[in-house]
Parts: C-alpha cells; sequence; structure tokens
DNA sequence: GCTTGGCACTCTGTCCGTGCGAGTGCCAGA
DNA sequence: TCTGGCACTCGCACGGACAGAGTGCCAAGC
C-alpha cells in the first residue's frame, strides 16, 4: 500500500506549503517544492481522492487545494512530528520569564512570551480556585464596622472582600480571629475549607462566635464561588496581521469571545497537564471559535492542572511549532509557581 | 459678524453629519439637512474658507469635506454642548456597577460598561499606587525561611513579595513584625512610607532587627517601585466595526499600543479629576495613536486622581456623548473606590 | 495496474474604457 | 452679500477582454 502512505504524504505538503505561504497549493508547486517523486499528474489523482474523502478542498474550480478541518486534524494527528524548540528559544523563555515577582507578573510574562514565540493571540488561565489550598486567611479590620478578609492561595492568587459588621468589633478580637481562621484553614483545600466554616461556627469560643457568625457568610463564599475564574490575553494584535485572508468576515466575533472570556475559560477547563490539547475549527463546538484553532494545554507541576494556557489563531497554523511552544511555556510556568 | 457664526454652524454641521454617517458632506446635503437658511452655493463659499483655514478638508476633488484634527479641536472647544445622559443610562452605570465585590471587579466592570456605552475601546487605569496610601501590611510565613509581603492600599489594590531569609523566623515573631510595620504605616503615603523605612531599621527592637533588615530591601521596593501600573483593556472588538474606514492601514498599531500599555499610560498620568481630556489625532504625539483620539478623565473622590479612564476611538467620534460617558462612569467609580 | 504527458476546459483576477453622479469653483445677476 | 447656473473634475461601478493557474480526463508507456 505505498498508494495510501504517498497520498498521505501529499497531504502533509499541502499543509506545509498552505501554512507557510497561505496560498491554495496546486498539483504543479507541490511536485517542484517537495521530492514526492511523481509528476503532477500523478499528485492529481491524489488529491481528487483526497478530496473525495474530506480532507481537502478547493475554494473554486481552478485554484489549488486548501485543507480541511478535517485535514489539519489528520495532519496534526498522524503526520506532524514534535517539533523541538531551539536551545535559543528554551533560554529565551527561561530570561523572560525569570523576572516575575508575583502570580500576576508570572502570568502576564507568559502570555506576551506565548503571543511572541507563536505569533497567535495567547490566553493564560489563572490558576483555578476550586483546585487551590489556602495558604493564608487575613483579617483586617478597616473600620470599627467593617472587616475585610483578604484569602491567599498556595498558588499566589489574592482575593478580598469587605464585611460589613453589625457589632464592633477590637484588634484584639480581630488578632484572635485570624489565628482561628488559619489554624482551620491553612493548607486545606477551598473547597473542603468551604465545607469546614459551619463547623468553624459550632466550635468557635464563645466571645468571638457572634464575629464568626458575621464573616460565615462571605467566607463561604469566597471560598467557595470565587469570583470567576480569570483570564489573560495578549498578542490580539496579531490577528489583524492575514485578518482578511484567514477569518472569513471579520475576528470581531472572536475578539468578543476573547474579552467575553467564559468561552474560552470552559476550553480551558477541559485540559489536563500532560496532553496538549488541539481543537480544530468547528470541533470548537462555538459560532465564534468556528474559524480558529485552539492549542491548549494545563500547567501545574505536580501533574493536576492548576489552570490552562493555549494560544488561539486560524486553522492555517503551524501545529507543531505552537503545540511545541505552549508546552514549553506550560512546563516553565509550572515550576515557577511550583516554587513560589 | 454673523458672518464668522455661520461659518462655525457650518463647521459644527459638517462635523454632525459626518459622525453619524460616516460619508464625506457636501455642500448640498448639508443644507437640505439642517436650517442654516442659505443656498448650498453659499454653503460652499463657507467651506472654500473653512478648508483654507484647515479645519476641513476632501479626501479628493468632487468628493465632499471631512473635519480635520483642527477642525475637530475646534469642534470640541467651542461648538459642541455637553449632552447629559439620559436617566436610563445613568440608571444603567449604577446597576452594573453596584455588585462589584472588589477593586479588580470595579475596574472590570467599569471598563465593560463604558466600552458599550461609546461603542469604543475602553481602558482604565489601577489606581496609581504612588498616590495611594498604606492600609494594611501583612506579613505571613511561608516556609521556616521564606515569608511573603503582601501590602494592601486605601483604594484596594493588593502587591506581594516573597522574601527569602537566612535567618528562621517564628510565628511570634512575625506577629510582632506584622504589628511594627502596621503602626509604623497604616494610614501613611506609599512615597513617604518609603521613606520612613530606614528610620524604621534603627528603631525596631534589637530581637527583631535582622528580620526587619532582611525585608527592608524588598519592603521598600514594594513601596516605592510597584510592579508599573496595570491597565485594564475593553472593547477592543469595536475596532473592528468600521476600521476600513475609520483607520487608514490597520488596527494593528493601535492593538500593539494598547497591549503595550505604557503609551497609554502616560496619557492616563496626565489626567486630573476635575476636566476632561481630549486628544484628537496627532496632538497624541505617538505614531500609533495618530488616527485616534482619546477621551480620558481622571477618577477619585477628592479631587486628587487616584487613576485615570477613558476610550480610545477613531478621530470621527462622537466627542460629546463620549465625554458624557467618561465623566459620568469616572464619577461614579470615584465614589464607590471612596465607599470601600 | 499505476504513472505520465498532453490537451481542452473552467474559473478568477486584472486591466481598461465608458458612463454616471456627486460635488466643486466660478461667474454674473439680484 | 447671497443666489442660481454652468462647466469641470474626479471617483466609482459596470462590463468585456485577456492571461494565467489549475484541474479532469484520456490515451499511451512501463
Amino acid at each position: 500500500m505505498a498508494h495510501d502512505e504517498r497520498r498521505l504524504e501529499v497531504l502533509r505538503a499541502i499543509v506545509q506549503d498552505y501554512v507557510s505561504t497561505n496560498d491554495p497549493v496546486g498539483s504543479k508547486a507541490l511536485a517542484e517544492r517537495h521530492d514526492l517523486g511523481v509528476s503532477p499528474a500523478t499528485i492529481r489523482n491524489d488529491m481528487a481522492v483526497l478530496e473525495e474523502q474530506g480532507y481537502i478542498t478547493q475554494p473554486h474550480t481552478s485554484a489549488g487545494r486548501v485543507p480541511t478541518d478535517k485535514g489539519y486534524r489528520l495532519f496534526v494527528d498522524k503526520l506532524s512530528a514534535v517539533k523541538p524548540l531551539s536551545v535559543a528559544e528554551r533560554r529565551a523563555i527561561e530570561r523572560f520569564l525569570d523576572g516575575a515577582v508575583d502570580l500576576h507578573d508570572v502570568l502576564t510574562r507568559s502570555v506576551r512570551l506565548l503571543a511572541q514565540l507563536t505569533r497567535q493571540v495567547a490566553v493564560v488561565q489563572y490558576p483555578t480556585l476550586s483546585r487551590s489550598a489556602v495558604r493564608h486567611l487575613e483579617v483586617v479590620q478597616v473600620s470599627a464596622t467593617r472587616i475585610m478578609l483578604i484569602l491567599i492561595t498556595d498558588t499566589g492568587r489574592v482575593e478580598q472582600r469587605v464585611v460589613e459588621s453589625t457589632v464592633d468589633t477590637d484588634a484584639e478580637a480581630v488578632a484572635e480571629l485570624r489565628g482561628l481562621l488559619n489554624s482551620a484553614f491553612s493548607g486545606v483545600r477551598l473547597v473542603e475549607a468551604g465545607e469546614k466554616v459551619p463547623d468553624l461556627v459550632d466550635t468557635a469560643p464563645v466571645h468571638l462566635r457572634g464575629l464568626v457568625a458575621t464573616i460565615s457568610a462571605t467566607l463561604l463564599e469566597t471560598l467557595v464561588e470565587p469570583g470567576e475564574d480569570r483570564l489573560v490575553v495578549g498578542g490580539t494584535a496579531n490577528l489583524a496581521r492575514g485578518s482578511a485572508l484567514d477569518f472569513p468576515g471579520t475576528v470581531r466575533p472572536l475578539l468578543e469571545a476573547l474579552e467575553e472570556q467564559v468561552v474560552v475559560l470552559r476550553l480551558m477547563g477541559q485540559v489536563d497537564a500532560s496532553t496538549v490539547l488541539v481543537r480544530i475549527g468547528e470541533e470548537n463546538a462555538h459560532e465564534a471559535l468556528a474559524g480558529a484553532s485552539v492549542v491548549s494545554v494545563g500547567y501545574g507541576s505536580t501533574g493536576r492542572a492548576l489552570g490552562g494556557l493555549g494560544v488561539v489563531g486560524p486553522t492555517r497554523m503551524d501545529y507543531p511549532g505552537n503545540i511545541a511552544a505552549v508546552r514549553a511555556v506550560a512546563r516553565y510556568v509550572g515550576h515557577l509557581l511550583a516554587e513560589s
């Protein structure tokens, strides 16, 4: 079946040429640029079969062929080798990320780096709160009747809430409360901490019980329904590059989806830290992303993903390169967050 | 000088028509749509003068006239009345912003709201750290040799840094340190707090002196060189609306500038809370913004601006409407931040 | 049976010439 | 000072011609 093999080789060549030139690719050009060992006429026959099978299509008669979503899918699954990053790129990642001072800084730098490496739109999700643990709970008295609760997670995220209290509170009570909360919750996963809140009210020393009761609702809310997960987006300027060619109508729906965040966050919720997920065109099951591909992976040192990151671009993208870049950045971010 | 007056009336009509229709406007259309009381021929004479003075220009012979930057400037300064927001809009602002739980939430909502009201790109600056005061300084022991410093400002911003310590530290010392820092810095402006750091090292109790010395460098850095000011951007999808018409080449440089942030932050540094600043086209003195206008104002309750917010769009924008929207949102954000 | 060269066919993108309409500038008259 | 009229200038849309790219098919060769 040298037959089938060559046909796949033709598909690979089509994808590679189309990705790099952005022109529908014809049989003659293929024969010239690749050593397929056969004439254009033979390639034409193969192309006819590939088209019938749905891997490629022609925009119009007398134009070259263009891969379909299905064609890219086959390419990604079977035809593309992992493209390792160059030493220089690897070093650039380290240099770029090493100066980060806190979580926000790490994520901002990552998103820029990723956008630069791939020349696509990059997205990085904040570490999911539901998978994080409490590092510290801080209580600050803002005024006589207002208390601020600050949650710091093991990944460095900070969430804050202000609680109105009907009773006056003194500094000593605040200190006690702080101790109470931290001995109860430090190191505990957020979900589990949430479950423990009712217990806390019951077991608190009598003189603190009122205070604990007052803050418990807000505390619970902070722990179990923490502000929606956030997303850092970068490199949107890359959308304005070949837009007319890459995105049929306009980039507007895509920009809207990126700002809406919720769509992308749903995608990011599906990643795990070991395998890179590639969603091509219609596979995205969301209209705004139908013309786009998403390459994403989870980051996190221990195997469980703390969050996801990835790139969004036209289906006509350099999959091997983007997969490699996304994986490399994710790995490095994972290391960084494990350290801090 | 009824002369000059009518001529200005003509300019105003041109700006209004051009903003709403996006077509170069001719003398005939002008005479029809506005009650200027004179014939198209007269208007043509006025237009010739306006063109000579540099207020309007024609894209090519036999096209209508289009306002120049100078024309918009005159319109903004002299010809446009403040357009008060409708009650419904005012109520929408309140409804939209009232549910915010923390600073990030306030700013994110504001930027969305502003983008929606103006149909332009909206930007909101985080409260400038240099103008904020310390609300609370928190010290958390992360491990035996690592301490995390957390700065909470009176505007609700949170900055965090990890300090490596060579000496082991116990919980009691941390608590003492926390007390020391807060009694020294609570309520003090960041800049001034930074100046007090050396004193602190000298006056600290002997048993804490080593610890204080260890953290003082990081503390100083956190107080006086706090992470660059941040910007929240929203509504970039609005750039993809009439782009071909509004922005000559492409929106790419503009998107890049918005992501770079530094250019926009510099603009925001110039605002104050009382007057709305309008920069039109070339006035922006930055290439990427040369084809755009920026409407910005500071927010903050007390008169001193905590930060800036505004919109960026094509020079062909609804100035009165955008000015009103920007001012209204800034006022409301100021109230919200003063409360919390 | 697979491959190849040749050939006719189809379609797009481009160039050019034409006609139309919008809008102007100028001038003479009110 | 305003107004109506008129000639003039362009840009743009339309349509036909043309070149070029690429295909599909067929008959011949290995």
